[in-house]
RNA sequence: GUGGGUGUAGCUCAGCCGGUCAGAGCGCCAGACUGUGGAUCUGGAGGUCGUGGGUUCGAAGCCCAUCGCCCACCCCA
């Protein structure tokens, strides 16, 4: 049996590279002009971050993450990161990043692992990009992070993404919000779905974004978690759409967008992809003025996003042309018994700047020719035993056919002129 | 964790009720054109028919199991 790649990973080829690479490149340019200023942190972490900083109560911690004892006697038992804020944080405070200018503003991109069943736009090991503005609380704080994720799919040529937007408080409205639900579902709980009979007690809130049709119905009428805001919160939300309508980011309030817990406040966003299927998700965030306590640290007021690039990519797949990929600049062809000069020069080419190729597979003439064109070689650089005699070799232009003898040692300064480096 | 589908050459797939069924196209390599790419023609390499059992005189095709992939549920990115 050959081995395989373990479920829900992929190999990614050099065409799809060259797509990681544009987005790469891109997410570094993009966060340079909005200020943020890369993270770095391990993948993997003490699992007791996860268990803190995402909830012990939450899928991914429930059944999505991969544990494992560290080695030695006492080996501490450690987690492949399934998300990237907390870890984030965890870097914040143990950094003393409250020292510095505030807000801090990080970015990070890298791999995230979460134990799941794999589907299309879903994988074990999946890369996200995120952003996190840590130490304020002001609302522009939360529109801009929202403006950058959306920069991002807009400098990506993406289109007809949905910025869903919502507000679910912080601890003080939140007990007015859940009492609200409680006493609304406290009659019709029964007619909703097992799952949600048992979020009714544990947490109300999540009754609304179930995606049973029973329970939709029975939430139709359910009271808008944005009519409980306390005035600070209300505030505070009135604030992000008003930067959110002054970049002209149009938006969806989204009353059932919700997340599940105490630490995650006020700001609740997603971007969707309407009519990608199951996974339409592309990247969602928040505010969690709650979370550096909940990991152990001091208070402090967090925002940010995370994106999923598999998911971007498949967008991308669909929506615009793959990049080129590029050949060499010249491919140097053999006739007769060149190889010394051959590797000789394309030694020199490449020692030049100029990307250079040649054959390995001992073909003839013709089958070089034919290999540089399906390497996509701009130009040929023919060493044949008559023109090395007079020390010449040719130069041919694959996209025109026309060809000439020039020196063999102004071959290098040639071929930089002609690629024009 | 649940349900459905699927697995034959590098890729896309054909293979009828089990009996020359190991195939096609593309790709790869080569030749025709012995020193010149794109077109055409010809040839070649390449497959334990996902894997392991079972039924049978005989299995790619039937049965069971297992693994992978796809789709959906759940959840998320």
């Amino acid at each position: 049996m050959q081995i395989a790649r373990p479920r829900g990973t992929r190999d990614i080829l050099p065409e799809e590279a060259l797509r990681w690479r544009q987005i790469e490149d891109l997410i570094h340019h993009l966060c340079r002009l909005y200020g943020y200023g890369e993270i770095r942190t391990p993948v993997f972490e003490a699992t007791e971050l996860f268990l803190r900083g995402v909830g012990e109560a939450t899928d991914i911690v429930e059944k999505e993450m991969y544990t494992f004892q560290s080695k030695g006697q006492r080996g501490r038992s450690l987690t492949l990161r399934p998300e990237g804020t907390a870890p984030v944080a965890r870097a914040y405070l143990e950094n003393n990043l409250h020292a510095r200018p505030q807000p801090v503003k990080l970015y990070y991109f890298g791999p995230m692992f979460r134990y799941d069943r794999p589907q299309a736009g879903r994988y074990r090991q999946f890369h996200q990009f995120g952003a996190e503005v840590l130490g304020t609380d002001h609302p522009a704080a939360d529109a801009e992070v929202i403006a950058l994720a959306m920069a991002f799919f807009k400098a990506l040529g993406l289109d007809g993404l949905q910025l869903q937007l919502n507000s679910i408080g912080c601890p003080l409205c939140r007990p007015v919000m859940r009492e609200k639900l409680v006493e609304y579902f406290s009659v019709r709980v029964a007619e909703c779905c097992p799952d949600c009979r048992q979020r009714f007690s544990r947490n109300p809130l999540r009754l609304l974004d179930c995606k049973e049709k029973v329970c939709r119905e029975v939430g139709s009428q359910a009271p808008n978690p944005v009519d409980c805001l306390c005035p600070g919160c209300g505030e505070h939300f009135r604030q992000v759409r008003r930067y959110l309508d002054l970049m002209r980011l149009p938006y969806t309030l989204n009353p059932r967008l919700v997340r599940g817990l105490d630490y995650y406040t006020k700001t609740a966003f997603e971007i969707i992809v309407p009519g990608a299927g199951a996974q339409d998700a592309v990247g969602g965030g928040g505010r969690y003025d709650g979370l550096m306590q909940a990991i152990g640290g001091r208070a402090v007021p967090g925002v940010g996003f995370a994106l999923g690039l598999e998911r971007t990519l498949r967008l991308m797949e669909k929506q615009s042309a793959s990049p080129e990929v590029p050949g060499p600049t010249v491919f140097v062809a053999s006739a007769g018994e060149t190889q010394d000069v051959v590797t000789k020069l394309v030694g020199d080419l490449r020692a030049a700047g100029l990307a250079a190729d040649r054959d390995y597979m001992g073909r003839g003439l013709r089958a070089q020719m034919r290999y540089a064109q399906k390497l996509k070689a701009a130009y040929v650089l023919l060493a044949g035993e008559e023109e090395l005699q007079r020390g010449r070799v040719i130069l041919r232009d694959m996209q025109t056919g026309e060809q000439k003898e020039i020196r063999l040692e102004d071959a290098v300064n040639v071929l930089r002129a002609v690629a024009g480096k």
